[in-house]
Parts: C-alpha cells; sequence; structure tokens
RNA sequence: GUGGGCGUAGCUCAGUAGGUUAGAGCGUCGGGUUGUGGCCCCGGAGGCCGUGGGUUCGAAACCCACCGCUCACCCCA
C-alpha cells in the first residue's frame, strides 16, 4: 500500500478510459476522414534525435528529458514529443517514395520532467498528426481545420490563433531588429526577459508581465518582415481559413517552444484550463527532415494534449458511460450456478457481452450488482428454472419480465437469446 | 529549479481556549423482503488523524523537520 504512482504520472481509471477511448476514436474517424493513417512509433529513442529535432537549448531538451544510459553506455530517451519519432521513422522506410504526400497521425505516451500542475504531467498524451512532403498554405488551412473540426466535434469551444515565424531567409533579419530592440529596452524589461533575449529571444513576445507586454507594443512585428513568399504562402493560409468558415486570430506575438518551426505557426486556446491555455498547438518545419538527415521535404503537424481534453470535456458535466453489459446471469445454487456457467461462455460467443457472479451470494445481491454494472437484461434462474426448464429474463430498465426456455443446445439456446434481446 | 495552499475512513469533508472510546454524508457488505436492482429503513466492516521528533500530566489539534498532494512561476500539449 506504500507503493505510489510516480510524481506526474497518473492512473487512468476505467471511467476516465471510457472518455479517452471516445476522444481517440472521435479523432481516429475525423483523421482518416481527411486521408490521415495510423503509423506506431516506439517510446524510446537515441538521445541525439530529440537534440537535434527539438533544438539544444530548448528547456525540454536541457533539463526534462527522461534520459538514461543504455546497457552498452548509449544515452536513449523517453520521447518528450512525437514529430521526431515519426519523422526518423519517415525518413529510416523512405516512406515518401510511397507517395508524395504521407499523412500520419499517432497516439501516446509522452515524458517531460516538469514541476506537474493542472494540465501539465510528467507522462502525458498527445494525438500527434503530421502531414509531410509538400508545403502548400492548403495544407496548412487543411490540418487545422481538422484539429477544429475534432474539437467541434467534441463539443469544445476554443479558439484559433495562427501566426507565420518566416524562413531561412527572413527569420534572421527579424532576429536581427528584435535583438536590436531588446538591447535598445535595457533596465525596462522584467528578469525573465533579460535572460530570455539570451536565450530565445522570440520567447520574450509572450512574457506575461503586464509592464513588458506595454513595452512590447513598439517591438518589431514578424509579420512585417516576411520575404514574398513566406508573406504570400501566409496570405493563402488565411483565405483558406475564411473559405472554411474557420474562426481564427492572428497573433503576431505567439511563438512555439520548439526550435524546429517554420512559416505557419497556431495554437488552439482555451481559457478553462487554468494556466495552460494551449490543447493543441503545432505548425509548419520545412527544413527538419533534412535537418534529421532525411530527403529535403517540407512538414507540418500538430499535436493534441489528451489530458487537456478530457479536462475539458469533465469541467462540464462529463458523461455517464453507456451500459456496457447486455445481460447478467443470476444463478441461484450449485446447480443453476454450473449451468449458467456455461451458458454464459456462450453466450459471448455470440458477441454478447455477459457475466456472472461465482460467489453465490442471495439473488437480491446479484441484482445489485446487475444494475450496478450497467446490465440491460438479467436471466434468473434457481432449482425451479432448472426442474421446469424456463428462466426468467428481466429487462432492467423496463422491469418486465418474461419466460424463456432453456435448451441443452447451448449454440442455439444463445443465437435465441441474442435474438431477443438485441 | 522557485513560491503559495493543503494532508483525518475507499471518496468528499466535520472535529482546535489541547482532555478520556475520532465523527458525518456518499460508497461498500449484510439484513428488512427464506427468489428480484434503483427509493426507504436498520445494521456491520473500514482510521499508525501523512511520517518523525519536540512541548505537555495529556496532541488529530501547538512547534520543528521531512514526505506527499495541489496551484502558480518557469516551460509547454
Amino acid at each position: 500500500m506504500h507503493i505510489k504512482a510516480l510524481k506526474g504520472f497518473k492512473d487512468i481509471l476505467p471511467q476516465e478510459a471510457a472518455l479517452w477511448q471516445h476522444i481517440e476514436g472521435r479523432a481516429r474517424d475525423i483523421f482518416q476522414r481527411f486521408g490521415y493513417r495510423e503509423i506506431k512509433v516506439p517510446i524510446l529513442e537515441k538521445t541525439g534525435l530529440f537534440a537535434r529535432s527539438i533544438g539544444e537549448t530548448t528547456d525540454i531538451v536541457e533539463k526534462e528529458m527522461y534520459s538514461f544510459a543504455d546497457r552498452n553506455g548509449e544515452s536513449l530517451t523517453m520521447r518528450p514529443e512525437g514529430t521526431a519519432s515519426v519523422l526518423r521513422s519517415f525518413i529510416e522506410h523512405n516512406l515518401h517514395s510511397e507517395r508524395p504526400l504521407q499523412k500520419l497521425y499517432t497516439m501516446g505516451p509522452m515524458f517531460r520532467h516538469e514541476r506537474p500542475q493542472k494540465g501539465r504531467l510528467r507522462q502525458f498524451h498527445q494525438m500527434s498528426v503530421e502531414a509531410l512532403g509538400v508545403d502548400r498554405p492548403e495544407l496548412d488551412a487543411e490540418i487545422m481545420a481538422m484539429a477544429w473540426m475534432l474539437l467541434v466535434d467534441l463539443g469544445l469551444k476554443v479558439s484559433l490563433e495562427i501566426n507565420s515565424l518566416g524562413c531561412q531567409e527572413c527569420r534572421p533579419l527579424f532576429n536581427k531588429a528584435l535583438l536590436k530592440f531588446l538591447a535598445d529596452s535595457k533596465g525596462e524589461l522584467c528578469p525573465d526577459c533579460e535572460r530570455r533575449q539570451e536565450k530565445n529571444p522570440l520567447r520574450v513576445l509572450d512574457c506575461k508581465n503586464a509592464k513588458c507586454q506595454a513595452h512590447y507594443v513598439n517591438a518589431p512585428v514578424i509579420l512585417d518582415y516576411l520575404c514574398s513568399d513566406c508573406a504570400a504562402h501566409f496570405q493563402v493560409v488565411e483565405d483558406c481559413l475564411r473559405d472554411l468558415n474557420i474562426d481564427y486570430k492572428v497573433n503576431s506575438f505567439m511563438v512555439r517552444g520548439l526550435d524546429y518551426y517554420t512559416r505557419t505557426t497556431f495554437e488552439l486556446i482555451t481559457h478553462d484550463l487554468g494556466a495552460q491555455s494551449a490543447v493543441g498547438a503545432g505548425g509548419r518545419y520545412d527544413g527538419l527532415i533534412a535537418q534529421l538527415g532525411g530527403p529535403a521535404l517540407p512538414g507540418i503537424g500538430f499535436a493534441l494534449g489528451m489530458e487537456r481534453l478530457v479536462l475539458l470535456l469533465t469541467a462540464d458535466g462529463g458523461e455517464a458511460p453507456g451500459d456496457i453489459i447486455d445481460i447478467f446471469l443470476a444463478a441461484l445454487g450449485p446447480a443453476a450456478g454450473r449451468r449458467a456457467f456455461a451458458m454464459l461462455h456462450a453466450l459471448r460467443l455470440q458477441g454478447l457481452r455477459a457475466v456472472m457472479d461465482y460467489t453465490s451470494r442471495s439473488l437480491k445481491s446479484q441484482m445489485k450488482q446487475a444494475a450496478r454494472c450497467g446490465s440491460r437484461f438479467t436471466l434468473i434462474m434457481g432449482d425451479d428454472e432448472l426442474s421446469s426448464g424456463r428462466a426468467m429474463l428481466r429487462d432492467m430498465a423496463s422491469h418486465e419480465q418474461r419466460e424463456i426456455e432453456l435448451s441443452a443446445d447451448l449454440r442455439a439456446w444463445s443465437k435465441a437469446v441474442a435474438e431477443i434481446i438485441s
């Protein structure tokens, strides 16, 4: 009893797991509508993969990775995000030669050694989606539309914020301008921003300090520095979003945490998650595949945080899961119990969800169990029924009971029962 | 890594001028109905009062330390 789960690691108990299955099911359905296929990749990779993709100087790589030496001394890491692994697989198996555009999604746990808080865990789960091989802006809009469709389908209200970070050509120009602005602002910035301007200057822009924010209204805006190609790309993204009637807001201060993003970035924002406002986020990463040793192909992707989705869906009255059992066999006495045991198996072979109680409890307590497990029907059989060859089938919702014939031919009998209660 | 809040039954929580056997609701098990669930009534089980130390005749309560949970900063899905 003293052994507890690790800090930041959480059990997902059956009731909540039902909600997870619902979310995953809706996601699979919608992702498939857009032509995405599932890919399953390992949770463990060589440390270098993440260091190279996410960025050597990001917090994730510098101090949040679960890394350890394998038995041969090689450094391995529990993946802190999904994209790197999917790209590694894409490159390793030459998936670009299978088709010009690979639309892939994966779901599973990620690991970051952070201090847990609301909506933030050390093991958390993401649905990670990637579209690899095409750099057209229509694809950017489509992938945002897909994320949007899923969230709407789940009944969530979130807002979409977009930005462009430019490319290798134009981002350096903006960086230079921003650094100059920050240098001129000496003494005006909070300690956090002083630190950030050295490590990741872009990040100062979404500082929460009100004084900093007031100061940054005069900061250079990245959208003003985009090269013509990037500006045109962003323009089409906006046009496409409008074509699809998707509400969005341009937020030129939006910064993504991973170094590999280029051009379009976006976040799906909510205000019902405490400090963690992003349920999902993503963007384009046109240089990353080449950077990881693959062909020079563009890509775009996003991730949704499962725990954050679950939080949002349980906040406003989570749905109780529906019936989970079709029929409960309530047997009285050892003879009926043995008979029911075989009947139970036959019912399951028919595809029914069927359970019984093995502890010889009273009918009353068995009825209680039947009700509690959400059983739609209960079959009651004791000595009377065994000798008469008929048992009582009770509809738990309507309270109606009817007699049904028992039979030694369990196959035929169970088939008949399946028809009656379906 | 930094700061705030909180640790009493499976769950949600009462219980402090320090006082004897630590409570409620919900849940669970059983009974009321010798073979019928949800409502009602009755009863049972279930607590190192987070851990260790200190103060005291006496600590769930007061003091200290530690551990855990939680929220926030940072960062991010």
